[in-house]
DNA sequence: AATGAATGAGGTTTCATTCAT
DNA sequence: GATGAATGAAACCTCATTCAT
């Protein structure tokens, strides 16, 4: 038994973040969670309300990650690419997928399309740093669409799992995934 | 009241293809399925034993689409980028999300997979039809990439909703689409 | 299994009033009223939505009982008195119980309220035939006490089961109660 | 933190009464109580073993409120008269309520029973003095319908809040209240 | 003595499925 | 073949209580 309120907060959002990222937020139950992260199943409720809550509590911290605040263009590719071939292992790789998982509930959808055009307009303001004050929209599409190449390829690799994208070695995977965001982001 | 059985199966995996696409397998109910296509809740069992076995009948139909049998890779090319731009009106645009859509069950996800797999090896045979016969992972990988990009942008387009990407004009995603497809698949 | 809808909600209602009026909202469990009623319990929540719903549909059918609608002050004071004196046996005898359950919620309290203000009113009619439009609160106050009466003997009776008044004889109550109501109701 | 028992003790009495009464037993939980006390919960198990042991010591107390030990009626129907028009704002009002309040638990209940039979010992040994030893049922009827007229009352006063009832001016309750005491009591 | 953390039992509700007409 | 009724398992949540500091 673990006396450590923050510790064991931190053990259940850990816990929850993967199961949510892997199995979607209606397949995992909070008895799954709870049991994954080794503490009572009321300690979710007593935390976060809710499983919303704890939701929610995923959400907050997987808008820290991805945080592409470089102004050069090179290393956010790098960065785009590194999430995306550390994905299986990786604990941040699990945070873009929170991103697309629904609860049902709207306040958290309108979160989870806040932060998602959030990081495309970071992207943009990467791609063309002149105009980062009023990226247009195509500008914008462009680096949802980039986005999108993350996502459609971290959710192949870890939750739909195809081979042989899913075990593919980096060396594979880089070259056609750069060349990819190359093509939508460098003008 | 359809007297007709075929009819009704037919209405009901329409029904179900949507709901399952948009929602989520698990955030789709059975009544919500009957209540679509307007017929008895009682019915899916009978027709397809469980609600998993109208999941499978509907990844039956996903199997048929999406199918590039041509060997010119432009035309390749051109129906992919219009799958996604038709993607939150046209009929066919969920079969694609279809396959990211876990149901719990091995070997359904067994049958996603291949269904994957084997469009991957499709389109890697229009990109180089000399080597149709074995691919190598490199192509495969590549392949599963561009998979990989139209699905994210499905996903964002039709589940997610992210803006402006969702409800962008068709001008304004062929061109990136396209550029991003041809640097994965034209060596 | 008995396949009628409408009996199987009366029978529910039937068990619920019983169980709210004598163990209360918050001691009564929806699977003690199924069981009562002999149903599966998923039948309540199908049926009135939740326990609510179901304490909701109680206060209905309990609205309808106690209407003293004749004009005759006299014999409106032998049915307060025959309520009292039928309550431990008596299926309507809980109806009065009923409107003092409280559910937590401030919706059905509403309702309450004003049922009970109803009754209220109604007696004083009985009781000053030409001031029966406007009521002045020295007269609903007496009404209210009146209902105070039947209501207090009730719930000593049924709920809390007090010796001897819970099984005294009909012939040991009515005279002291009528005394009582008619010190309140005849001016 | 207060560091004497004795003083927290009272404390959660005081608190639990209130709520005991207002919300019923059931419908107030532990962690009220402890709130409005200002103390930790744990401190109800501490020194009362369980939520029921809690309820118990308000018992005790409440016990020892209305006692009309005087051999005069008249002071003793005005004791009666004051504790329903003190009900709302007065702390010793509740304490009737108490005793129509149910555990579940039939020790309890047995206690409850004993001390309301015992008010009304006490009611019939004030109304005939000379009979005092040995009250025959139709005098404990009469003074049990008597508390059934306060606790009724109290009930629509502060629990249930009937309007105009539960604001009614003193000078409107008394004569219709002692009214009714009158004819059960004087004989 | 007192506190916050942790627990387990039990409550309501949802939902896929089966039964009977 | 089709329908509404009924069922049981399981999900989320609440709450009294116990544990460890």
């Amino acid at each position: 038994m673990n006396k450590d309120a923050a510790a064991t907060r931190l053990l259940l959002v850990g816990a929850a973040r993967r199961r949510f990222a892997f199995d979607g937020y209606r397949a995992t139950t909070v008895r799954d969670i709870a049991a994954d992260a080794g503490v009572n199943v009321a300690l979710i409720n007593r935390y976060f309300v809710s499983k919303e809550g704890l939701f929610r509590a995923c959400l907050d911290r997987a808008a820290g990650g991805l945080q592409p605040d470089i102004r050069n263009l090179d290393r956010v590719l790098d960065d785009l690419v590194d999430h995306v071939v550390s994905s299986p292992t990786d604990e941040d790789s699990m945070q873009l997928l929170l991103l697309v998982r629904s609860t049902g509930d709207d306040r958290v959808d309108v979160i989870r399309r806040e932060t998602l055009r959030h990081h495309a307009e970071r992207l943009t303001a990467a791609a063309v740093p002149d105009r980062a004050g009023s990226p247009d929209d195509a500008l914008l599409v462009r680096a949802q669409i980039a986005l999108s190449v993350v996502l459609g390829m971290t959710m192949m690799r870890t939750a739909t799992r195809v081979e042989p994208l899913a075990s593919a070695d980096e060396a594979l995977l880089r070259a056609p995934l750069r060349a990819a965001l190359h093509a939508l982001l460098v003008l």
